[in-house]
DNA sequence: AACTATTTATAAGA
DNA sequence: TTCTTATAAATAGTT
């Protein structure tokens, strides 16, 4: 859709419309963005919601094109139906509801538990890598590392470290002189 | 409920129980608040997303006390009816089976999407671990990191050089006597 | 219910 | 589409 319009207005002879076309299609596709990303967030939210706080939630979104998206738990059609019921979860006793419950509730935590440890691994990253940034820790890093270092390693190491304070050394001297 | 069961075991005679109820009490308070906070972020979420993106949209929840709470746009039971009779074009009984399946499946794509996000992150965290164990890393390291540093932090670094090749030499002795 | 320190979401841009 | 980043918003803990 959006090619051909921009194909049947590129001539220069009305270069007003189309530019406001133009405008319309970017228009559009912000808003398309912002509706995929808003949507994802709102099924994360609801998804949350649903754990954190052991909620049933039935979410139904029909976007501008028609498309319907649908999100729940447990299930959005089990939730459709004790809504539209009046709440009456008292209906489909049984094994297999009690079995379906249990799969659930097993699942629930299983990828909590994943959750927990995804977001104990970011929180890992983001320390080491603020870490690096950061001059202030480098005494206590530097005194650690020679540990764990092999004969050659510590070698090299030395190496390193002359050539370093060479450089070191000029880079105070220039900032001095300022 | 509350004041209650904390006036009946308040008593010292049994202070193992007490804790224990007080604690399951204050996280069912927290919950509750949690979920109150929650429920209003989604709507105003879902609100904003429908008058943003001219999205038609339903939201269901029930609380784990059994409350159901709404809300839609344009109205509730317009989108609950649109999602109906559009789903139910087919047999009911399949389309239930087929939303299920797909439910889980979704369920499964989602869970196997975390452990992949996990695993990638404890593969940077591997390998940024063995970076800071890799002395070849060293030179082009530092060499960068000077650049970016104050004058206060480039004398505190000179000083710690100084100190650690002292302890380098250190370690470097040790080790030829062996 | 209000405050605020953090965390999280997201709009814009690459 | 996916990633980054600056900014805005949500929210957990607390009073």
């Amino acid at each position: 859709m959006a090619p051909l319009s921009a194909t049947n207005n590129g001539r220069t002879s009305n270069s007003r419309r189309r530019k406001i076309e133009i405008k319309d299609v970017e228009q559009r596709n912000r808003r398309c963005v912002t509706f995929s990303k808003r949507k994802l967030g709102l099924f994360n939210k609801l998804t949350e919601l649903s754990l954190l706080c052991r909620a049933e939630t039935a979410l139904i979104i029909i976007s501008q094109n028609g498309n319907v998206y649908s999100c729940g738990y447990p299930t959005t059609d089990a939730v459709l139906r004790r809504y539209i019921t009046g709440a009456s979860s008292e209906q489909c006793r049984g094994a297999r509801r009690r079995e379906q419950e249990e799969f659930l509730e097993k699942q629930r935590l299983e990828y909590e538990s994943v959750q927990d440890e995804l977001k104990e691994k970011q929180k890992q990253l983001k320390e080491m890598k603020e870490a690096q940034k950061n001059s202030s820790c480098f005494v206590s890093w530097w005194n650690l590392s020679t540990d764990n270092m092999g004969m050659e390693d510590l070698e090299q190491f030395k190496i390193s470290l002359e050539s370093l304070k060479l450089n070191l050394i000029t880079v105070l001297q220039e900032k001095k002189l300022h």
